[in-house]
DNA sequence: TATTTATTGTTCCAGTTGGAACAAGTTTGT
DNA sequence: ACAAACTTGTTCCAACTGGAACAATAAATA
């Protein structure tokens, strides 16, 4: 165990003694970029976490259901639920009955939403490039090629 | 964009759509291990993150204070502060006030919270595990050096 | 030394979160 | 066809979250 004599104790010491290095640096990374974009988007554009997730996904994909939405993102429908009626409120969304199925209603982006999530993913690509500055193209390429292999490995779980 | 008909739009198309792919992954794949793990010791023991993080410090470095966890984890001190008193209450972890500087109270970990960690570390890296088994051990070690390097540097700015 | 500035830990509060229960609709099984 | 089981989207509520203000103490500066 590391001793501290009067000296602020630092991450880079605490990542390389911890039991789940690779949970740590993941998270750890994975803060670093994200964090400071919803702190970003929160003061600059006034919605949070899960009204961009909607956002994003609706940018991705031309139709989807809350619950589309939902399983996308990870995210309780309620909170889900909340995200579409601000966004209805705001006009970045637009919403449909479907006929094929009473519960289920179609959502679909707004060219406002559309313009607000490309700003959006400005800021994240500037927080993401900022921290993965450190790595080469060829690392970059490597990095992003393992997570992907993992990402895809885990959705299908 | 890609359309959807009738059929659940899967992540996977998702992460190789969106503008930014590597936060994307790291952020889909940090959650597939974390999220998981905190729902296990939240229904296991009943501690929250901000009380695990804290565990998880004082296991690391032998006297910490409420601040340096603060900053440690990248908690709000009052986050830290309300874990600190819950920790005391359980037990998990010891405060005595520090003789040379009066607004301080220096932090360690008792017995019983070092056992918990061990226990929750071990959930940690089950789910880890689990999340990263896709990757051989040369590609896992290639992800967690080019993940250090990046943490490195994002930690020193 | 006296005054200003900064740090630490706490409390307060408004906002966010997610589990659970619910109504309305659809699917499954007999 | 009918009941049971499931799905979707919503509301309710208790818990969690983090910014801001605060008191106590320490450090910096005049």
């Amino acid at each position: 165990m590391t001793q501290i004599n009067n000296k602020s104790p630092d991450v880079a010491t605490f990542l390389d003694e911890v039991e789940f290095r690779d949970a740590a640096l993941l998270s750890f990374v994975t803060s670093a970029i994200i964090v400071p974009t919803y702190d970003d988007i929160k003061r600059e554009f006034g919605i949070i976490r899960a009204e961009y997730l909607l956002l994003l996904c609706l940018s991705h994909f031309s139709v989807l259901t809350a619950q589309d939405v939902s399983r996308l993102t990870g995210r309780p429908r309620n909170s889900i639920s909340r995200a579409v009626h601000r966004m209805l409120e705001e006009g970045y969304i637009k919403r449909a009955p479907d006929p094929a199925d009473g519960r289920r209603s179609k959502l679909t982006i707004a060219a406002s939403g559309l313009r607000l999530h490309k700003k959006v993913a400005a800021h994240m690509e500037m927080h993401q490039d900022n921290i993965l500055a450190p790595l080469s193209t060829t690392e970059r390429k490597t990095l992003q090629k393992l997570l992907r292999k993992t990402a895809i490995h885990a959705s299908q779980q």
